[in-house]
DNA sequence: AAAATTAATGCAACTTAGTTGCATTTACAA
DNA sequence: TTGTAAATGCAACTAAGTTGCATTAATTTT
């Protein structure tokens, strides 16, 4: 956990307070995190245009990577062995229409190819009740 | 195809010109649309708020499902057996980052229950380079 | 250590997709 | 024809995300 971070501060220009900040959030769960909900939480340490340009270089660096849900908001989870040349970790995610929150899934989902496309990346999203607003 | 024009009519309240006119849209081909496409090409016959709220309608009759791109933008795309009480047309969705289209699959994806978790219902993006920009 | 360079940040203004309220018009039924 | 409910237009608004520019902080060079 705490070297993995280590890695991740590796991996971008500079490592300065309001970068370990943000990358300490994603640390803490197996969960994605919304611009929206970062800026509010953060709002009191640093502006909100400097959060988004930290995410900004941190995707670029390999360390989280983004996505839109389907209520148009940005989210941004850890990445898992990506680096700022390789972007492979494209684990599906499951967002709670309860609560709003996403999971970042473990599994793989096998996606057939198709003739005549190039295939770059598949982006999946399952939708329902979490484990805590199901009871 | 206009057979299907015509269910698609019977579903919604009014069959107005102007819903009519979206619904064609849709029909033309296998493609989803985008609402900042709509309301352009369509900006000359009605404002953009009717846009907004024919497509709503059309949704919540199964006549069309709408579902965001990882720019942002809304889209919609039509149904395939929809009603207004059953929603379970959720093809996957491929969307060429040359050109920004976006095709309908018709393929089948399966997807893996989660314990704990009520799953209701899953989106699937491919994203890559389409036949028309491979070449 | 001081100066020079480069990256990071704050702030305000801006862009734009999407929404809302309300007045008006249109469609349909009585 | 009259009454009622749905559909539309228009303007104002909301809010997420972006941009330009001045300032500050970190790093490198001398
Ligand atoms: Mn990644
Ligand atoms: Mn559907
Ligand atoms: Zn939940
Ligand atoms: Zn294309």
């Amino acid at each position: 956990m705490q070297l993995s971070c280590i890695n991740f501060i590796d991996m971008i220009r500079r490592k300065t307070k309001k970068v370990e900040t943000l990358i300490n959030l994603f640390e803490q769960k197996n969960e994605a995190l919304s611009v929206v909900d970062l800026t509010n939480r953060l709002s009191t340490q640093m502006n909100k245009t400097t959060v988004y340009r930290i995410l900004d270089r941190l995707e670029q660096s390999g360390v989280v990577h983004s996505f839109n849900d389907s209520n148009g908001l940005r989210w941004y989870a850890k990445c898992n062995g990506c680096s700022a040349t390789k972007h492979t970790d494209t684990h599906p995610h499951f967002q709670c229409t309860d609560c709003g929150t996403i999971e970042c899934l473990s599994m793989e989902i096998p996606v057939p190819s198709i003739s005549n496309r190039q295939i770059n990346s598949v982006e999946i999203m399952l939708k329902g009740t979490c484990e805590r607003c199901i009871s």
